[in-house]
DNA sequence: GCGGAGATGCTCT
DNA sequence: GAGCATCTCCGCC
């Protein structure tokens, strides 16, 4: 069963390494203007109530992070600054772990993901969880608490590319909070140009990083 | 190309 | 009213 595979693909191993794992999925999302898609090429492991930088820190719950306490692969939208912002929850029910995807290269639609970033062209498009959520056009949380692969929003975890190598280093963007703020827990293809913050001279402009 | 300041809107206190 | 898992623009290379 579809709803088995997602389970255990997002359970049952540690965050971190179901983190390295999607690298390389692909993620769509069948927008009302057509299929859009992409492979994911970052992304953060947050590890629940143990880690001071998690929104579920200390086991805090509120009904804007309740979709990381649900079923693995439930998904958690929230806003930042305005952005939107897409996470997968990981682990079992009540456990609050979850994944932020930051980065995507895009495979379909590019043409309408350029237009949903008003005009932003190459690794502008989708190098950062905002924009990547402006490039498919998601800016409601219509789809939170709502299943990975039951809805518009799918990730294919039986295909994907293989990165040559995914570099581990702090995360991004979290405030500083003792241990856990430099704790190694993003994860990123190394050289493709759709990791944020990727300087031009560090990217792969032959092969983005991947092996096939 | 790159780094830093300022804008930003939503959530909980 | 503060805090924030960010983005954009504008200087200065």
């Amino acid at each position: 069963m579809k709803t088995d595979e997602l389970k255990t693909f997002f359970s049952g191993r540690p965050t971190a390494e179901i983190t390295k794992a999607i690298l390389g999925k692909r993620l769509s999302y069948q927008s009302p203007q057509g299929l859009l898609s992409g492979i994911i090429v970052e992304a953060e492991a947050y590890l629940g109530q143990e880690d001071s930088t998690a929104h579920a820190f200390n086991g805090r719950r509120t009904p804007a992070n309740e979709a990381l306490y649900g079923e693995p692969g439930t998904i958690y939208i929230y806003t930042l600054r305005g952005q939107y912002m897409f996470d997968v929850a990981v682990q079992e029910k009540d456990n609050p772990q979850g994944i932020l995807v930051r980065g995507l290269e895009p495979v379909d639609g590019v043409t309408l993901m350029a237009e949903n970033r008003h005009g932003k062209t190459g690794s502008d498009i989708s190098n950062g969880p905002g924009k990547l959520m402006q490039a498919l056009g998601i800016q409601s949380k219509a789809l939170n608490l709502t299943m990975v692969n039951a809805g518009p929003l799918s990730i294919d975890l039986d295909h994907g590319r293989q990165p040559k190598e995914i570099i581990t280093s702090a995360r991004v963007g979290v405030s500083k909070r003792g241990d856990w703020t430099e704790a190694p827990y993003r994860f990123y293809v190394a050289g493709n140009p759709y990791v944020s913050g990727m300087r031009k001279r560090d990217m792969d402009l032959d092969s983005h990083g991947w092996l096939n």
